[in-house]
DNA sequence: CACCATTGTCACCGATTGGTGATATCAATA
DNA sequence: TATTGATATCACCAATCGGTGACAATGGTG
C-alpha cells in the first residue's frame, strides 16, 4: 500500500458502497473505514472528517447523475417539446428503476440536514437542464404551460414511485413487484404528459 | 400519577412529539422517554419495547391520515370523475403543505424497513380509497385512462413535491421559499389532471 | 547511512443507544 | 392495619457512535 491517492479512492468507493447498501441511516465513518479495509483515522486524515468525506461523496455523486442522465440522450433528433419530455421521463425513469444508487441518493436529498446535501439538489437539477439544453433545439414548450413546474412534478412523480415501491410492497394500491404495475405506470405517465404538452 | 392509562397515552402523545419534531431517525426508547417525562421502562412495560410502541404509533397515523383527508370531503356534489381527482389532489397538497406530521409520516414510509411501515402504508392507501368511496357518486374515471395508476402518479408528485421542500431550498429550479411556486405548483398540478380526464 | 516527513495502525475517549434487573412507592383489599 | 399486586424509578449493561493522540512502518532526501 503506501499510496495516497490509492487509498483515497478506497475510501470513497467504499463510502459509495455503504450509502448503497445501508442507505443514508447506515452511513458512518465506522462503517466506511471497515467496509474499505482502512482504519478510520484515514478519513480523518484525507477527508477531514465525516463531513469532508460527505463532501466528497456528493460531488462524486453529482458527476454520477450527469452520466447517467446524458447517457440516454436520444439520437434521433425529437420533433417538439413534449416528446422531449417524455423521453426524459422514461431515462428518469429508468435509471431509478435499475441504479440503487439513485433511490439512495434522492433519499439523502429528503432525509439529509447537511450542506453538501443541498448542492447535491441542485447540481441534479443542473443536470436535468444540461440534459435538456443538450437535446432541445429551437424547441419551445406551449406559451400556455407552466413547464418548468410541470417538469418539476413529473421527475416528483418518477422520484417518489420508486421510492415508494423500493420498501413497501404496494403504491397506493398497485402491487410493486408486479411488472405489469409498472407498465402501467409508465404508460400512465407519458399519458400525463402529452395531456399537457399536446400532441398533433 | 400512577395512572396507566394516562401514561400510556402520554408516552404515545410524545412518541408522535418525538416523530414530528426530530423525524424518524431521531425517534428513540430515550427520546420518547425523555420527551414524555417518564422512565423509558415503562415503554417497555406497556408496549413491550420499541416494535410495539412503533406499532401503536403507526395505527395512530393511520387514524391520523384518515381524518386529515375525511375533513376535505367536498360539500357540494362533483360532476365528474376528473373533478374528484382535482379535489383530491388539492386536500393533499393542502395537508402535506400544513402539516408537519404528514411529512414526518411520509418520511418514514420511505426509510423505515419495519413491519408497521408496510401496514401504515397501507392503511393510508385504504384512507384514498374511502375518500373516493365516499364522494363518487356513480362517477366513473373514462375507459380509457389507467385511473389507479395515474391517481397513484398524481399522489407520489403530491407528496415528493412537499418532501423535497422541506430540506432543499430549490425543488428541480423552483425557489422552495417563494409562495409564487406554490401557485405554479398548484395549477400546473390541476392541469396535469385536467389533462388526462379531459374536462367538457 | 541517518534523517524526517508521510502513511498506516492501535488504543483509547466521552456520549448515546436499546435493553434489563432490582427496588422503591403507592392503592386497594383482606 | 397488614398484605399484595400494580406502578414508577434508579442503576446498570454491552455495543456503537464520532473523534483524537500516540506510535510503528515506510520511502525519499541530505
Amino acid at each position: 500500500m503506501r499510496d495516497r491517492p490509492a487509498t483515497e479512492a478506497r475510501i470513497l468507493e467504499a463510502a459509495q458502497a455503504i450509502l448503497i447498501a445501508a442507505g443514508p441511516g447506515g452511513f458512518g465513518v465506522n462503517a466506511v473505514a471497515r467496509e474499505a479495509g482502512v482504519d478510520k483515522q484515514l478519513i480523518y486524515r484525507y477527508y477531514g472528517g465525516l463531513d469532508g468525506l460527505l463532501e466528497a461523496l456528493g460531488v462524486r455523486l453529482a458527476q454520477w447523475w450527469q452520466e447517467k442522465l446524458m447517457a440516454g440522450l436520444p439520437q434521433t433528433p425529437v420533433e417538439n417539446y413534449g416528446e422531449l419530455i417524455e423521453l426524459l421521463a422514461l431515462q428518469l425513469l429508468h435509471i431509478v428503476r435499475s441504479e440503487p444508487l439513485a433511490l439512495q441518493s434522492l433519499l439523502w436529498e429528503l432525509t439529509g440536514s447537511e450542506s453538501f446535501v443541498k448542492s447535491l439538489s441542485a447540481s441534479r437539477a443542473r443536470a436535468y437542464g444540461a440534459w435538456m439544453a443538450g437535446v432541445r433545439g429551437g424547441l419551445e414548450p406551449p406559451e400556455d404551460v407552466d413547464a418548468p413546474a410541470i417538469n418539476a412534478l413529473l421527475i416528483a412523480a418518477i422520484s417518489q414511485i420508486a421510492l415508494a415501491g423500493r420498501q413497501a410492497d404496494t403504491i397506493i394500491g398497485l402491487p410493486t413487484n408486479d411488472p405489469a404495475t409498472w407498465d402501467r405506470l409508465e404508460k400512465s405517465l407519458l399519458r400525463l404528459v402529452r395531456g399537457v404538452y399536446a400532441r398533433p
